[in-house]
DNA sequence: CGTCTTTGACCGGCGC
DNA sequence: GCGCCGGTCAAAGACG
């Protein structure tokens, strides 16, 4: 099974440009990821542009549209969080990795568990839409764990958010059915945030305990940014296409939604790319309560390839 | 009025 | 078989 949502424009050039969405199941698939609320808002490659673009652009454009629309599968996955094959020949991408795992990241079997430091009374969002199906007590846990579930229909992407026994700020959440939520804030930035683009992190001073939590939320982001690496985009045939999505991306603010691409090519995805991203979604972020409640992990489902 | 959350009930797996 | 426990369902209420 293959999940992806794209901005409805996207999707449109996604049909445009392939002949994948041929089929009278996949156009159902294609209206219904139309019709999603996701939270990318990919513009599309200006048209124009691509138009007269050379062949190899065209063929850079379609490549990355396939490699996105396709997603990342398990095996991209777990060989995207594999610190010990190729660190020595690629340490920009090692070290990306090794901080995801540094920071309570582990795998078990297809579920993810990523522990996170909370301040105040903030809870596990991460900015995509869950709807949550249940909550139970835990045994010998004064904190309940509640259960989330993807709204989008065709995706079975599932979360468990509770609260760490031992260290009340630390939440634990566990991603099932297999996707990134987890890795997206590691993946990005690195050399990126030292680009122009960044616009620096507007920190009121904080005056009251959730203004305290927010700036903490802040740090820790930045932090997060900087021990992550672009390392991953290198291929030259996709630069300049990868540069008007990325431009465009980063206007959105909805930096995670390249991770599957990256994740989708770790082989070749050494050096960083001359790509200009900003970071507005994490200095800006959206004013829904989702994201006034979270701080470490934005998230996008895009790929769902579940074994179990 | 539609959507989302809450929460008790229900179900299946597992150990005894 | 029985009870415990974790996961899910679904009715009712809250909310915008």
């Amino acid at each position: 099974m293959v999940e992806l949502a794209m901005s409805k424009t996207m999707m449109e050039e996604v049909v445009m440009t392939t002949s994948w969405s041929e089929g009278s199941e996949d156009d159902d698939l294609v209206r219904e990821l139309l019709d999603d609320g996701s939270p990318l808002l990919i513009e599309p490659p200006n048209t124009t542009t691509k138009a007269s673009s050379s062949d190899d652009q065209d063929q850079a454009f379609n490549k990355f549209i396939s490699n996105i629309y396709s997603g990342p599968t398990i095996s991209d996955i777990e060989n995207a969080l594999s610190v010990t094959n190729q660190r020595d020949h690629f340490p920009q991408l090692s070290s990306a990795r090794v901080s995801i795992l540094e920071r309570g990241l582990s795998k078990i079997e297809n579920k993810y568990t990523l522990k996170i430091k909370c301040f105040g009374n903030v809870m596990g969002d991460d900015g995509y839409k869950w709807r949550k199906y249940g909550q139970k007590s835990i045994k010998n846990s004064p904190n309940p764990r509640s259960y989330y579930r993807c709204t989008n229909p065709r995706c079975s992407a599932k979360k468990q958010v509770e609260r760490s026994n031992e260290d009340p700020d630390t939440l634990i959440i566990t991603y099932e059915g297999l996707h990134l939520h987890f890795a997206y804030p590691y993946f990005l930035m690195g050399q990126l945030q030292q680009s122009n683009s960044h616009p620096p992190i507007k920190k009121s001073k904080p005056i009251s305990p959730q203004a305290q939590a927010q700036a903490h939320r802040e740090d820790y982001v930045q932090e997060a940014q900087s021990n992550a690496t672009w390392g991953m985009m290198s291929s030259t045939s996709l630069d300049s296409t990868l540069e008007m999505a990325q431009e465009n991306l980063g206007s959105q603010g909805l930096l995670e939604d390249m991770v599957p691409f990256m994740v989708r090519n770790p082989s070749n995805n050494v050096n960083s790319a001359h790509t200009k991203f900003s970071c507005s979604s994490y200095s800006s972020p959206p004013t829904s309560p989702l994201w006034t409640s979270t701080y470490s992990t934005t998230c996008y489902t895009v790929g769902l390839n579940s074994s179990t």
